[in-house]
DNA sequence: TGTCCACAGGAAATACGGGGGT
DNA sequence: ACCCCCGTATTTCCTGTGGACA
């Protein structure tokens, strides 16, 4: 027989990638990929499909009376992390200010995005630049200054203002002074009817607020619920249809995907990131997706989250990792107490040529651990001979040699 | 019943590091 | 260039605790 060329196996293969391609267009199956306007058009589709229709119902009622000329009250909206709290209200104040306009009100309404943590200053300071009353971040500029600017910005703005605060909760610092200025003091300086809509992924954020500005906070409270498997059938159908050629999906699959989404998140973007996945495997399989290739992409995933996690983690989370993870290995499976652990992360580190943090700090360390799922730990005691935390790792098995061993790498060791 | 282990986990002190002011 | 200030990371110090054991 005789040898096939490089030429022939690369053409081959790549036919063969052609015949069975799964995806249309990848950009649908990651959002970070599209923009503003597009995510808002998918949205769109999503809403025709009666997804959200409650959460939409609500909103209207409460901003109904700016097309009557009332002043509604603040809004404060909650609700869990992809449960498109954003996006709904982006596109809610987009279609609301085109109707108001349409009647002759005017309607003006900016989102500010606190996405990342941030001290007072800067979260006013990006308010600042949003209404170009000041320039990018600078410093070196009194809070009072930045506010005045603000103020004076806005001195000649009639109609409603609606200021659209994302994820409040992440003004650490003097969050109290800038929601007293948002609520207190910028409704009395400027000529506009203000209304404030604070959005936030933790359901009891105005507990921790100051109570004079808590009692001057008249509120109107809006609950986003997770997806249920239905409605993130319907966002998963229309994605499949823009993002997929026709025909690769196995029936039952998207069933099979919202079902297991809404189970333990109902968050659509994890959904959708499911999807990809799902759809990435099958390609690179050259098979349709199936509802193997489904579980596949979950494990996957699973993985993904504790690789990247780790990835990006401060190096005393990598050495307390690697550290439990030999305690454990040398225990052979039995929960390891907290001494343990130590010591073996204290091993590591002299190997690893790195400063290892005092006991406390660990302890620090393994309920970070623990919240991440990486470790499970509880409090036991042991009567006189103490109370140590029993650490069990919370990893699949296979994946433990990989992350020790990635954890391994970055410090220059071998296995 | 009291002791005492081996830690947990809170509070305060201190070290560190980056950025702006002078 | 140097210093100061501020926010964060880590340490130090400390008190608390459930239950086996004497």
């Amino acid at each position: 027989m005789e040898r096939r060329t490089v030429r022939d196996r690369m053409a081959d293969r790549i036919q063969h990638m052609l015949q069975h391609a799964v995806i249309k267009d990848r950009r649908f199956l990651d959002d970070e990929q599209l923009i503003r306007a597009e995510q808002l058009a998918l949205l769109e589709e999503v809403f025709n499909a009666s997804v959200r229709d409650t959460e939409i119902e609500e909103l209207s009622s409460h901003f109904a009376g700016i097309l009557r000329g009332d002043h509604p009250c603040h809004l404060a909206i909650w609700g869990k992390t992809g449960t498109g709290k954003t996006l709904t209200l982006s596109y809610f104040l987009n279609l609301l200010t085109e109707l108001a306009t349409a009647k002759g009100i005017q309607v003006r309404h900016e989102h500010l995005d606190l996405s990342t943590p941030q001290p007072c200053f800067r979260a006013l300071n990006s308010l600042a630049c949003l209404f170009k009353a000041s320039k990018r971040h600078r410093k070196g500029i009194s809070l009072e200054e930045l506010m005045v600017n603000i103020e004076e910005t806005l001195a000649d703005l009639a109609g409603y203002l609606i200021i659209f605060v994302d994820e409040v909760d992440n003004v650490r610092r003097d969050r109290d002074t800038f929601l007293k200025f948002l609520v207190r003091r910028l409704p009395q300086k400027i000529p506009a009817k203000l209304i404030l809509v604070f959005v936030s992924n933790r359901l009891n954020w105005p507990d921790q607020l100051d109570p004079r500005v808590k009692s001057f906070l008249k509120l109107n409270e809006l609950v986003f619920k997770p997806y249920d498997a239905v409605d993130l059938k319907h966002i998963l159908d229309i994605r499949v249809e823009k993002a997929l050629h026709s025909n690769t999906v196995e029936p039952g699959v998207i069933e099979q995907i919202a079902a297991l989404a809404s189970h333990d998140h109902g968050d659509a973007r994890k959904a959708v990131a499911l999807l990809a996945k799902s759809a990435y495997l099958a390609e690179k399989a050259g098979t349709r997706i199936t509802p193997a290739v489904v579980s596949e992409a979950t494990d996957e995933l699973h993985c993904d989250r504790y690789v990247a996690l780790l990835r990006t983690a401060p190096v005393q989370l990598k050495a307390a990792m690697a550290g439990t993870i030999e305690a454990s290995q040398r225990g052979k499976g039995r929960a390891v107490g907290t001494g343990e652990a130590y010591d073996a992360y204290r091993r590591f580190c002299d190997r690893a040529v790195l400063q290892p943090l005092s006991g406390r700090a660990f302890g620090d360390l393994l309920a970070e651990l623990d919240v991440h799922s990486f470790i499970r730990s509880r409090v036991v005691s042991h009567g006189r001979r103490g109370r140590t935390r029993e650490i069990t790792l919370d990893v699949p098995d296979e994946m433990i040699d990989r992350i020790h061993a990635m954890i391994s790498m970055e410090f220059d060791l071998r296995g």
